[in-house]
DNA sequence: ACCATCGGGACATCCCGTTAAT
DNA sequence: ATTAACGGGATGTCCCGATGGT
């Protein structure tokens, strides 16, 4: 397997950083360069524009994403416990990592103006929801929650995790480890008992009747 | 009675539309004052920069929130229904109007990088929760639902709404009409359902339904 | 006699104040009138265009000046005595004060791109020159002199006067009061011989036979 | 060996030219990359800003100096020729040379506001200064001059240059030949006059003649 | 005499993308 | 693969000057 450049590694790398630090509009490709010790001649060897650069770095972040994720998966053993720690992770790369949360910020707010990263985008967000619906899936099947719709409930997630960083990033002092906690809790709980509605009704887009 | 100067309203309303349209970033002061017929002088003298502008425009638009969901409500007569009211206009500002939606995931996208941003928008989803507060505690006190805390039950519709806009921004095709009274059926029984936990928790950011 | 417009007179004082502070370059009209308390167009009024406020501030420069030196020549008896007083208060007036000290030199530096500004301090820089002749054509009337051209000298002693300004612009310390008192002693001295040579030589720029 | 960059070189060059025609301010980035043939973007290339062209340009004008300065030294063989062909290089550089003066006189007005072109000035003035006393201290060990302090000589004369400078500027029409060699004769009678004072003052800015 | 507004234009700064030459 | 150098253009900022009204 022959390894790839490895000053595109770098560059990508030093890319995600500052986009994360500074923000996308506020990093310059010189920054990125200087970062990584090479030109801007070399860059554009490697990507055809800024934009390319930006999606190369979304593409880095999400693996890194899914590799934290996977690794959270493999050190658990339940599926229950599977679910908490993909979680557990989830929080810590996209609400703790102050860097991380602004630069998946940054790539949906840029995805309204540009389709070929909104594309990239939802790709993400599509391939993060067949992983928690797969292991709620797998949950459900050993009998320890009980699941009507796990495709609406994964999207629920997803939803609330986005609601729970949009307040993040407004709050002055960064979210305490008591906190993350809490959510955490709630998260599981809602595992537990939203898909068991008191009163079902027809059109209700959170909750399922079973 | 002195006349509000006429430009400095046709600049804000001018900005606002655009921002809109096509993005702060994308849009040249230029843009602005063409639209407008007057120069950048002008503007000059009204805003001291582009900042400024983006501020103004903010401000009109949490005017024109406000003074929506002020219309809504005074058309209820029921507690109940005002809240639907209000809910339901702040559907058709945020997630329906397109322009609106995007402005105002913009502002707080920007106010990642700026804190004149960032204090602007958080007063007024303050000034937004608090308002969803009074009409909860209105309908609470002539015991119509029953809540526990108010100021949580409307910091967690607030964040559904941020959740639903996420969503809803990312999808190809707009939001039908169909889909939104089934988001409005869905928060409405949020309302009557979600604030009578069976054992309060404080601190907990996740709702209980029983 | 009239008194002349206060608004006028303040905005001079207040436009010689900020270009000795900050430079003529450096400092705009809306600073100038934000000093006084009244807007540009009261200064559109009184001047017809900020070069002209820049000639009425060097007017009034040369006001003070003037003030200032007929005031040391009065408080002084003895010929000798008044042409040190006169030194003594130009020192501190060009050298000592550093706005003052700026603004003659911005002045001089304008008056290289502007036939009037360049024709004003020309102006003022003969007057200063008759004045230092007359004092120094008393002083030998009364015989405590003996000067062969006191045109010449009073040249020399305005060059001078210039070349200590230059340097003392450039050292990072102000001047001292015990160096001042030193370049006094010179310059009086020079009064006492500079006009004496000892082997005349035609041509020579500074000394003169007699 | 390295061909240094052609455009760079050539931006310099336009930017002193024009400096001195027109006077910094007056002079725009397009003027000076228009003169050249490039653009903007090469300038911002090779400077960061106005000020680092600004600096340059003196920077090559300091060069230019010291070149002629050299050869017109080498150029001439006894130890007072050299002085006198130094200062004579000086006069046609500085004095005669009005492009050349107004810039000397600009970055001096300039350096007023910034200090780094403030420091340029004055690092070349110190080496002029040095240069001038190298000669009158080659000149006194071969016995031609008595000088006491060559330092204070060297100083001395440098003011002097100031003061005619100064002048010279003001006058409508430029200096003559023979008032040239008038001064040029002035400054070497000095050289022989002014540094052996009868009783040394340490500290006296003025020389003394006998 | 003065003010609130506005016109008009200049200009440094900045940055993305290209290219000739290795 | 990489660099130095350059092209090209956008844009916010800034400021002088003008004007209608009072």
């Amino acid at each position: 397997m022959p390894v790839a450049s490895n000053s595109r590694t770098r560059l990508v790398r030093s890319a995600l950083d500052l986009f994360g630090q500074r923000g996308v509009a506020n990093v310059t490709l010189e920054d990125v360069v200087a970062k990584v010790g090479v030109t801007k001649g070399s860059l554009y060897w490697h990507f055809a524009s800024k934009q390319e650069l930006v999606l190369a770095a979304a593409d880095l972040y999400y693996e890194l994403w899914m590799k934290k994720a996977g690794e959270a998966i493999n050190a658990a053993a339940d599926p229950i416990e599977r679910i908490r720690a993909v979680w557990d992770a989830s929080l810590d790369m996209c609400l703790f990592n102050r860097s991380r949360r602004r630069f998946s910020t940054e790539i949906y707010a840029l995805g309204l103006d540009d389709a070929d990263i909104r594309a990239s985008w939802t790709g993400f967000y599509d391939r993060v929801r067949d992983l928690y619906r797969g292991l709620i899936d797998d949950a459900a099947a050993a009998g320890h929650i009980e699941v009507a719709d796990s495709q609406r409930l994964a999207t629920w997630i997803l939803d609330t995790f986005e609601g729970i960083k949009y307040r993040a990033s407004l709050e002055p002092q960064p979210t305490s480890p008591a906190e993350k906690r809490r959510i955490l809790d709630g998260l599981m709980q809602m595992l537990f008992t939203l898909e068991t509605p008191a009163k079902p009704q027809p059109g209700e887009p959170a909750p399922q009747p079973r």
